[in-house]
DNA sequence: CCGTATCCCCTAAGATACTG
DNA sequence: CAGTATCTTAGGGGATACGG
């Protein structure tokens, strides 16, 4: 059964996901932070991938300023920064799970 | 409280599911064929985003080689063509739903 | 109506060097 | 250690024209 082209429901919401997550090691990083308990710069650089110095800053850059994460800065020597998860982020961590469960359900 | 770097679990689950998942349109496109029930090339140009017709193409190329979806070629003329879940699309609906209820309460 | 076939462009991501 | 500053590159996506 057709749904008439009046009810159909557009789906802004969807593509926003898209837009923010879309990233290539965006919501690897937030798996990384909020379920596996990563929480520094060196860390990440080297869990996540193969990604770059500069590829992880930028993306944590853009995790920050979208609202995922907080960037607490120790302001110590040598240096010391973490990332942890805003609110924002924390709602995620459910949605993050139910992606890994179907992932290993179904991509094998 | 800190996992140690031996606890930590690699997540290619969702890295896999990005790579999969991660073109511009992929999940809108799954969204409107598995819960709107729009299946004809056509209908689909016309709702998902400003997406143009060769990009829609390989797109659908891609899903359907991923096993997302089966492409139903009608063989009339006009031509006929309708694109539907295959059971791993069908399983990946409840995550879209989850994605989607989230992005509702968490993106306005 | 449902595509292909080309060509083109932009920008996300990588490589590398350097710094407080 | 945690970046920044440049420069480069690949390829995903767009524009357009055409075809069965």
């Amino acid at each position: 059964m057709r749904k008439n082209e009046q009810s159909i429901q557009r789906c802004v919401t969807v593509s926003t996901v898209q837009k923010i997550l879309g990233g290539k090691w965006k919501i690897e990083i937030l798996y990384y932070i909020g379920m596996q308990n990563i929480h520094r710069f060196g860390e990440l650089r080297r869990h996540v991938g193969e990604i770059t110095e500069s590829s992880l800053t930028k993306q944590l850059r853009e995790l920050e300023s979208d609202g995922f994460l907080h960037r607490h800065d120790f302001k110590e020597l040598p240096p010391r920064v973490e990332y942890t998860l805003t609110d924002l982020g924390k709602s995620f961590m459910p949605v993050l799970e139910v992606i890994r469960q179907w992932g290993e359900a179904n991509l094998k």
